[in-house]
DNA sequence: CCCAAAATTAAACAAACGTTTAAATTAAAC
DNA sequence: GTTTAATTTAAACGTTTGTTTAATTTTGGG
């Protein structure tokens, strides 16, 4: 067997329990279920990721990643204004939360009931990381006085705590909305750009510097 | 054994499954942890629940009762403004899901990864009829030309989001606004007021007239 | 006091769990 | 082609799971 299909089973191995931990969590999930969905024999779970909380680990590690780099270079780039900063963020985690809601579910999911507190260490790290650069981006509008005085802590909830919650209660909100949420597509050809919008149009309401005066 | 003692027994068991399923997941917390932590045989949750599952919609049952009234009250009451009841609402819930962080934690839970797909129903419907009453008050309003054209749905999942998000990742918060997270008291303390604040501003800004002129 | 119903118990149940083993197969190196 | 290591397999490991059993204790009404 070569290199690349090495790789690929167990990036296939990854894939499957993903999808199974998202569904039906970490502990709802055996890894027999995984197996069994990924076509592998039971033990090469063990010989690849060593256990199924070994496998966790290595999924989110793989998973997490990406998101950092962007948003770094976004804080600091000079040329765009605090508005299209907002507005570049938006539509970002919005893109990121559609294509990697089932990761999202298995975040938010560990982030409560993590077993090990290594894990919860890990999420928190990375989330930590991605909010102090979001802070600079609000600090700095408002030190230019085009944002006005808000608990950016708490702005920052608002914003992450939509895009969860909407990923979260998808059936709920579909329901409410009256959209088919059996296809997806249609779901997120429908919500994405109607949660940019919303998203936008509120900070702009909220961090209007106008409110100051 | 005196009938309140009785109902003392069975509401003890449902206080002990709320903590442990709160904490460690449905799937996370075995019956023999309730049985051990409340103090009771093993088989008495069978006895009295029927079963794991069982007691887990007892649960719901028992502690999600309680809201819609109020919230129903609130939306019909012609006496009071729409900023009125925005101000309210945004108290009234900023008070239960510190009251009840728990329950809270298990339904956000079970509302992603319900063994049954009646408990999902069950949560389901128990969060429509609440978010029904809401978007009437928000639509009110609206016609009243009090509010501006916002996304009702999704401004719902702003105000929800947030609290949902900050209950939900309470460490990772705690950390950003440098607060004690191990003392619950003065987290509330800190935390209640400030989020208070922060959604009747949001939503005044947000919801303003004025934007759409 | 007695007796039927309710409550409680310890023990056992089969099934499912994560993990390990040791043998078999495949791949790569020389 | 032989040998060594890496991979894959079926089977079994000992626990833990949710639930049930059957015996025992407690309860409350007549």
């Amino acid at each position: 067997m070569s290199l690349t299909e090495k790789v690929d089973k167990r990036a296939h191995i990854l894939a499957v329990a993903e999808q199974l931990f998202a569904d039906k969590g970490f502990d709802g999930t055996s890894v027999r279920d995984i197996a069994q969905l990924a076509n592998v024999n039971l033990a090469m779970i063990s010989y690849y990721f060593g256990s199924k909380e070994k496998l966790l680990e290595a999924l989110i590690e793989d998973r997490a990643g990406y998101t950092l780099g962007i948003i770094e270079e976004l804080a600091k780039n000079q040329t765009l204004t605090p508005w299209d900063k907002i507005d570049k963020l938006v539509d970002f985690y919005v893109e990121r939360i559609f294509n990697n809601f089932r990761f999202h579910c298995i975040m938010s999911q560990q982030y409560n009931h993590a077993r090990s507190p290594e894990i919860k260490e890990l999420i928190i790290n990375i989330k930590m990381r991605n909010l102090e650069q979001i802070k600079k981006v609000i600090a700095d509008g408002q030190k230019k006085k085009i944002f006005c005085k808000v608990d950016i802590e708490l702005t920052m909830a608002s914003v992450f705590g939509t895009l969860t919650h909407i990923t979260n209660s998808k059936s709920l909100y579909c329901r409410l909305m009256k959209v088919d949420e059996t296809d997806d597509l249609t779901y997120r050809k429908k919500i994405a750009p109607r949660l940019k919008t919303h998203l936008k149009q509120m900070m702009r309401a909220h961090l209007d510097f106008k409110n100051e005066e």
